[in-house]
DNA sequence: GCAATGCGTAAGCCTAGGCTAACGTGTCTC
DNA sequence: GAGACACGTTAGCCTAGGCTTACGCATTGC
């Protein structure tokens, strides 16, 4: 039963992230939110159990339907850490290159 | 070579997200890098790999050193991107959290 | 030249974790 | 009751990817 770690590697995984995304405009059960995967129902209901662990999510029992939500503490305590990640020396090097061209030649490796 | 995927999940493991805010305060070498971790030098080596694929962190020749810093570019992307998955109505979300009491019982699942 | 240093790379191991198929469980309808 | 839904859960598969050990390759000092 381990299930990720901390909030911030539970919302990085992209189908967890799109979940999110799609929670975020409101309540969705869990067929609706499969639709919209190619992956199969179960799967998004394990990535719904992730994201109920990490507190970013919750369900509310309706008949037969379990309609999904965002818990906004949980999303603005993701905020946090990732604000936290963002700590200043992070930001003087985005302010320092705002302040350059913004559009560089990009050097990656070979 | 597959390496990762996209900026954000090479940013979010936990080793390479030390990495960047240790970069963040200035150029290191690998050694220097490695020490701080429990992990071996070539574990260092190839997590540096993935963060100069990403674009985040790039690398300079010095004799046998090799001084790596962070991309000021990359990292703006970087925050482009999370800006780009923090949209509106995560924001909205937010807003509303934080209008409520902010320290409320919280939920999880059993 | 030769040894030591600082690093990247390759091979291979091993676990995390995402996935499917199958099943179990509550709920609604008839 | 019987069947159909909507869902969670389990078992097990399979790959991604983080790790170490071993090695190769420049560079520097002697």
């Amino acid at each position: 039963m381990s299930r990720v770690a901390d909030a911030l590697s539970a919302a990085a995984e992209p189908t967890r992230r799109r979940l999110l995304q799609l929670l975020a405009t409101g309540p969705r059960t869990v067929s609706e939110l499969a639709e919209q995967f190619t992956v199969t129902r179960p799967a998004i209901s394990q990535h719904l159990a992730v994201l109920t662990d990490a507190g970013l999510v919750t369900a509310r029992k309706d008949g037969r339907q379990r309609f999904y939500s965002v818990v906004p503490a949980g999303i603005t305590q993701l905020r946090a850490e990732i604000d936290r990640f963002w700590s200043t020396e992070l930001d003087l090097l985005v302010d320092d290159a705002t302040k350059r061209a913004t559009t560089q030649p990009e050097e990656h490796r070979s």
